[in-house]
RNA sequence: GGAGAGGUGGCUGAGUGGUUUAAAGCGGCGGUCUUGAAAACCGUUGAGGGUUUAUAGCCCUCCGGGGGUUCGAAUCCCUCCCUCUCCGCCA
């Protein structure tokens, strides 16, 4: 959500970014529902500030006893005018408020233009991709040697994209999210949460899926939504709280199941459980000063990094360009995680800077050491990492010839013995 | 689901229609004292918006949200939301 004050001061710097969207300006357009707004505001405070002191005077003149029916028949007369000038100011303020809650975050200067994926950057890499002296199958197809990973199960009590695990592998999936939060917790300092995963609509708002892409999401019957990510959970925990300068930065984290209906995804990955409506999640959430949050972006996106490099699995890190970017960020790192299956990088994490943005939709606040009043603090998030997966990014580059699936060093103090997970017999 | 009690400034918490501007405490800030710190004492300290070159003034709004009564509402009425207590049900 942007400050009208900023695009009033700085309307060609608003639609710049705007075009960098692949928007059409709308500086001129918001500054005129805004000077609307604001005239009808004025009015209505100078009629207020008249009957102010005509209230005053007839309690004085009531209290001595005296007449006070002319400044009364003064108050009846402008009762109408001001009724007026309020609604249009508050008819005018709904419109630019409603503008305002669809217009995506601007990119940061150092943002790559792009109109897709095709265009992110690759800034680093990690880790090189094994070789394997036989053919490298795909995680379903490991899942299935194994009798672990049934999807025919899942449909039949729930539909497409959901999958039941068993046995290991569903320890495995234990293992991973373990083994992530004791990373985030014990070496990063990120304070583990447990949130709820249903949430009201003004959560929602405040990180930024409402109200324009309620499609993506699943609600209840009572009228409360599925978390499509932790994100939107752990973020609003400031939600419309003044905290002092010191409190920050904040670091939280959590493991839940994340929820997406996948909408605009029919036919994508429809194969195996790289898209599916439930997965697990690690998700991280930053809240940092202003100056902070660009070094926190780098500390978060290490923070994740880490996690594969424990598990020595090869990825790649980009930067999303302006078009691929989501709604609420100003700059987005992916982490690619190799699928040796799939004989490709895939998404694993996603960090973002959203600057102020989330901040202002949930009236999210701090006060600064110096000066006076209040700022916003930006807001930060990434996923550290997906658990789902990372179980298949796990299976398929610990693939071994015979279907087993060996465990990775890293997660062998969890998986209660178990070193290699062995087709069932 | 039934009954009851409440939602007040960063926090706790007074205040049931008019000597406007919400008492007090805590916390924060400044100062006195001290070699320094603590304690004590004194002072100060809300948010959002309009106007404006202005983080100066002046003005408006804000006591859960919305609506109403009144010349005037934290205070009265309606409605919605939320929190808490007891009962019922229940992982």
């Amino acid at each position: 959500m942007f400050d009208i004050r900023w695009i009033r001061e700085e309307p060609d710097a608003f639609d710049a970014g705007l075009a960098r969207r692949g928007l059409a300006p709308m500086a001129q357009t918001l500054i005129e529902i805004d000077a609307r707004r604001r005239a009808a505001q004025t009015e209505a405070q100078e009629l207020q500030t008249r009957r102010n002191e005509l209230s005053k005077q007839i309690g004085q003149a009531k209290s001595k006893g005296e007449d006070a029916s002319d400044a009364m028949a003064e108050v009846a007369r402008s009762k109408d005018a001001q009724a007026e000038a309020e609604e249009k100011a508050k008819a005018a303020g709904d419109e630019l408020d409603a503008a305002l809650a669809g217009i995506p975050n601007i990119p940061l200067d150092e943002v790559p233009d792009g109109a897709d994926e095709d265009a992110n950057v690759e800034i680093r890499t990690w880790g090189t991709p094994a070789s394997f002296d036989f053919e490298a199958k795909e995680h379903d197809a490991l899942g299935d040697g194994l009798g672990m990973m049934d999807f025919e199960t899942a449909a039949k009590m729930s539909g497409a994209r959901f999958v039941l695990l068993s046995g290991p592998l569903a320890r495995l999936e234990r293992a991973l999210g373990d083994f992530m939060l004791d990373v985030h917790t014990r070496e990063f300092g990120y304070t583990e949460v447990s949130p709820p995963v249903m949430v009201r609509d003004n959560a929602l708002f405040g990180t930024g899926q409402l109200p324009k892409f309620a499609e993506d999401l699943f609600k209840t019957g009572d009228g409360l939504w599925l978390i499509p990510t932790a994100e939107v959970t752990l973020t609003n925990i400031v939600a419309g709280h003044i905290v002092e300068e010191d409190y920050l930065p904040r670091r939280y984290t959590a493991q839940t199941l994340s929820f997406r209906s996948e909408a605009g995804a029919s036919g994508k990955d429809t194969k195996g459980m790289i898209r599916q409506h439930q997965f697990m999640k690690v998700e991280l959430v930053s809240v940092t000063r202003p100056e902070d949050s660009a070094a926190e972006h780098e500390r978060m996106t290490e923070c994740a990094e880490t996690v594969l490099q424990r598990l020595e699995l090869p990825y790649r890190t980009v930067v999303l360009c302006t078009g691929d970017m989501g709604f609420s960020a100003r700059k987005t790192y992916d982490i690619e995680v190799w699928l040796p299956g799939q004989g490709r990088y895939r998404e694993i994490s996603s960090c973002s800077n959203c600057g102020d943005f989330q901040a202002r939709r949930m009236m999210a606040r701090y006060r600064p050491k110096e000066g006076k009043g209040t700022r916003f603090p930006h807001t930060l998030n990434g996923s550290g990492v997906a658990v789902g997966r990372a179980l298949i990014a796990v299976m398929e580059n610990y693939q071994n010839a015979d279907g087993s699936i060996t465990v990775p060093d890293a997660l062998k103090p969890y998986m209660g013995g178990i070193e290699v997970i062995e087709p069932n017999a």
